[in-house]
DNA sequence: TTTAATATATCGTATTACGATATATATCGG
DNA sequence: CCGATATATATCGTAATACGATATATTAAA
């Protein structure tokens, strides 16, 4: 069988992936620092993100999913948000082992200034993160550039 | 003077932020498992790709910047990485303060095969990840749909 | 050379994610 | 309806790691 590694990468193609990653970090960085100004670890964040996109109450499985955590942890997570008052926690009627999540008033407030944010960096970085993505994945396969029309 | 949080935010759009952050965590999720089944922590990959993507052996320094993180995280990295034998230092001639950071061949086997994964992942990630994000900016301004004609 | 700045290293601590496990509730087969 | 099993959440102990405070070595500046 072959047991190759696949294609020798230049360092310029290191280069260029490392770059992409560097964007993604750059981005991730500022939103934890956003969240953090506003008194917000960045999972707390997410998890009201994830919740006030959510069409209705979610659950706490829910929130498990969206972040990619194991339940468990999403159970703390919650615990957490609801003693700081970011969330509530009520049993649902049909399915008591089941919690749905409510925002609460300040937890929006603090989300749609925290969105707000986001959205005008995400609109500074968009570029930066799509030509770091092209151009990683380009160099590979060595085309020299593509863009849109 | 004006305390506006800004423009009222829908669930659709929270809803859409929240898919283009999921789409980011799979993909950080995926690199996290694939450099784990190599064993690797994510950082530690991290700190691979950044030193083979730069030309000649940088300095711990150097790591700190590329994974924003603090100096002395920085060092401690490096140092699990040396115990594990995938990096070399080694104190500069010109500045012995500083340490000349080099992949070894395992680690450089290692990074390659790691690489190529993550090609084949982006590639496959890359529309959903993109028509996210587009999608996110969009919703907010009310535009329908973009993309490249 | 003293003094200040830079690069790395060490140590203690805090946060948090998870495995193992526990509890409550729901569902299913008979 | 009942017991067995599955599901949703919660608790606890532990491990990993990032950072602040600090230390040391080296270089640069005055």
């Amino acid at each position: 069988m072959d047991s190759d590694a696949g294609p020798v990468l230049s360092r310029e193609a290191y280069a260029a992936i490392a770059r992409f990653r560097l964007e993604l970090r750059r981005f991730l960085a500022f939103s934890e620092a956003a969240a953090g100004k506003v008194g917000l670890p960045a999972q707390q964040h997410q998890a009201l993100l994830a919740i006030a996109g959510h069409d209705g109450p979610p659950t706490v499985g829910f929130v498990a999913e969206q972040l990619l955590i194991a339940p468990q942890t999403a159970a703390e997570l919650v615990a957490r948000m609801v003693d700081k008052g970011f969330l509530t926690k009520a049993a649902e009627a049909r399915d008591r082992r089941r919690m749905a999540l409510t925002l609460t008033p300040k937890a929006m407030a603090v989300l749609q200034q925290l969105t707000t944010a986001h959205l005008a960096e995400l609109q500074t970085l968009e570029p930066a993160l799509a030509t770091a993505l092209a151009t990683a994945l380009d160099r590979v396969h060595g085309r020299p550039d593509a863009g849109c029309p």
